[in-house]
DNA sequence: TCGTTATTTAGATAGTTATCTAAATATTTA
DNA sequence: TAAATATTTAGATAACTATCTAAATAACGA
């Protein structure tokens, strides 16, 4: 849960997974988007991959990163949880 | 969104959320659960605040805080948009 | 009004993080 | 194999954050 949040706790990173949500993209399209240097992309793909939001595979010269929707579902159950058991008798 | 996801990137914060969960609590009885000095609990009570997680109403001596779940399920929102829309045409 | 309790504010510090440039690794193509 | 492209790793730095102690504010009760 701690490299969930810590993960989702960045505009930047946010922004990306709205990104791989209409689309695979590979590390250079995802960084195209951003005025921030491809280092820094690179440094939030591997937090997003570190909370298993996202995963890259080789595909030739290329990385293609994918969202994993799993861990995001776990993150929505955590709010539907406190939401639903708040006031509850 | 940013202030949502900065409140809830830390453990100490998610473990509040989910007392309160269960009953309104004062910020003593709060801080009670925590090996952390009063003032650090204050600071984290006021992010919360500031993210409309939670709200505090003094009622004489003590401050009575409660959740509010508008935010959180704005949140869960945002999550469920995205694990909906992903791979869908 | 004075002392006690509840909570916050102020100021300091150590640890974390986002960003950069430079260099390294991996793959393709000529 | 050498050059070009794609991406990551390394190392540095400025900004942010969680925590602490000390002091301030607020409310109660004798």
């Amino acid at each position: 849960m701690n490299a969930l949040f810590k993960a989702l706790n960045d505009p930047t990173r946010r922004k990306i997974l709205q990104m791989l949500r209409d689309q695979d993209l590979s590390a250079g399209e995802i960084s195209d988007q951003f005025d921030i240097s491809k280092p820094s992309i690179s440094h939030h793909l591997d937090i997003l991959k570190r909370a298993q939001l996202i995963s890259g595979e080789r595909e030739g010269q290329f990385i293609r990163y994918s969202i994993n929707t799993t861990v995001l579902e776990e993150a929505a159950n955590w709010f539907l949880e406190i939401i639903n058991q708040s006031s509850d008798p």
